[in-house]
DNA sequence: TATGAATGAGGATTCATTCAT
DNA sequence: AATGAATGAATCCTCATTCAT
């Protein structure tokens, strides 16, 4: 994700040029992530991450080991690119609302300009068994529980409730969550849609609620 | 020879006893949606399914021609019973917060019972490609379009605002369904989550809005 | 043979139709030898085979026993076809040269008429290996040393050499066998070549020869 | 074909070996010729054509990549193989005959020594169907035109015929190159004929026909 | 650092053939 | 006389992975 999705031919360099270690690795890593995001674990083949990557095979094995290695180290940096876009959105301190639209712009933003990593994490990852599905869970839960403070804090800002019992809270946070999720794929596979839209739409659903909606006061974006 | 148990786990049947074409192949969709829901397309074996089924592959060849075939039936029938099962959940006439509750209680309860289902619809199906991602997203299209519907009813019954653009109206209803799919797989992944709590959670968080909850008015299942 | 090519549907009756065994093992055999002659052997599949006779797979197995002996049977039929149609063309008794002549319009005529009978035992028995070259090859060394016998008759009458060397003279029949054999396949592939055609072709090549042809004097057929 | 037809081992190199892919791609067309000049395109399995050629299935796949391109390059092979002998055999300003009886000495020692290769070309590739059928006969067709060519030029050499009519002259090729392919087999079969007898033999019943031997005027080689 | 050469293992698919009725 | 149900045994092909240089 770092840095576009790789295009039909390795970026970096030509073939057989010798380059440091932590660029070819980069290099693998984007053939991977796009080979992975659009054709899934089983279906893509370490052939064709090598070519797109613009090595030979047993490089590949040399510095990332095996395909399950590979697949976990691309799930594991597309996870922290998302986390660190959306936490870089955010501005700590600022009211739950201002936060959770800031947090829901950076992560629309982001899975729109890595579509092969929000694929493989959202897609691919979940859909392939254990060692990989945890390491995306893991993710997920710490999101899910961002958000659960957020709502908390939004009921305790709204009316000083001190605390929602932490059970009806997680579930919104989940189903926050899951909308949002859907939402960033419908808005890749739906030309014409922005993260500005994306995530406006999501608040309005999530904030005011369909009820308020309807009596005319839809929730609207700061500034 | 009745006796000999020379099934390793076939549902239905011991291997190697005589049946009817269309029981057959019931046992067989049975074990290939088990294994897909699973394993996921590509990592499930002709070999595992033919085995679970208690048959011997040429047998699954002979009856439902193809691995790719057989996942398309699998898709197919999985999607018509989930229609089929929410559409029986609903009455037509009511407001449309009870259809909307009810059509909820009905999927939820659905893809509870039926997880290797849910799997094949909404994980495999979506992430393998062309044949078999239309083939559900012609079914989700349908319920999106229904819940749009419903939305749209339900201002109407509201205050008779005649018609929200359909523009504002499509994506909530994305957000809805996506919701309701992420709700699914954390229902069947957390235990003791029940159908009606999904649907109670569900409910509120889109049709009362977290807006409303935190002032203390959260909907309330009829009943 | 006996009969025309099968067409697409058994000619004899609907399926599950009770008949007399002799009239359904031509029906098979015709089936047979339609599928081997434009498949080939081992591309021919008995499933093929029992549809287009328009009889169940055990069926066959009852009646015909195996592929290979199908196969066999097959050969040998068209085969006896063959040289009873040769054998009925010509007159013994006359000249050489009209004995030929008639030989060669009976096999045109027949190949002709059967085209995959001809390919069953022309192209496909002999380039299957042992059990099935075998039956040709009997049948063609029946056809060479007649046509020996036809040359040395010519020689003796020509000139009452009592006898070329026989080793001259069976050489020079495989050559006129050979080339009315790449004549059949080619006249079967060339549209609007008769049978009269390729046998004066053929007539004039061996009898007259080139030469003869070139000082302006090609034999031509009787009549 | 180059070189003998392999034995029963590979002849090149031991199993394992390794050496520069342009060697080990004749090792397995040679082992290909050889398994499907015996046994027939659909009986040669890939299994046996591998281990014949002394090495691993996977790597003849990455050479050749399927079977069927593995039987075109074979085809293509042999069919260049033996033009270029026979090509090689004629010396081009020489009088008609004594080209066609360069030609078809080469033409008999060629498939001599190669016969695998002429196998594949006259039996195995002409029976199976569409994409290979058309290779060879390209191939035929070429020197079907090259022996009307001569046998034309052979009349203007006799007595200044301007031009026998190609429709005469064509079927007439048709059936001597019809007759050398045959005796190429028969050659192949029999033991103890040589190329030499079976070039004189068709000299003999092409050039000077059948009714000048019987004059007691057979054609005799050159020198 | 980097690669051309090579393979063990497994998966989809087909086919001749038999059994029970 | 005839068939629907069923399978053992290949066969083509692919892929992750390693070796020798």
């Amino acid at each position: 994700m770092q840095g576009t999705d790789a295009g039909k031919k390795a970026a970096g360099g030509r073939r057989g040029k010798r380059m440091p270690r932590a660029e070819r690795e980069r290099q693998m890593m984007d053939a991977a992530v796009a080979t992975f995001g659009r054709r899934g674990y089983r279906a893509a083949s370490m052939d064709e991450i090598a070519e797109l990557a613009g090595v030979s095979k047993p490089l590949v094995y040399l510095y990332l080991n095996s395909k399950e290695d590979l697949f976990s180290a691309c799930i594991r940096r597309e996870a922290a690119a998302l986390v660190e876009a959306v936490r870089g959105g955010i501005t700590p301190g600022e009211p739950a609302d201002q936060q959770l639209w800031a947090g829901l712009l950076a992560f629309f933003t982001h899975t729109a300009e890595c579509p092969d990593g929000w694929s493989v994490l959202h897609s691919q990852a979940r859909t392939h068994g254990e060692p990989f599905a945890r390491e995306v869970a893991v993710m997920r839960e710490e999101i899910v529980a961002f958000v659960t403070l957020l709502i908390a804090e939004a009921a305790r800002e709204a009316h000083g409730n001190p605390t929602l019992p932490e059970g009806e809270v997680a579930p919104l946070a989940e189903a926050l969550v899951g909308a949002a999720e859907a939402l960033a794929v419908w808005a890749n596979a739906t030309p014409g849609v922005t993260a500005r839209e994306a995530a406006t739409t999501l608040m309005n659903f999530s904030w005011a609620g369909l009820a308020n909606l309807m009596q005319g006061k839809p929730w609207s974006p700061p500034k």
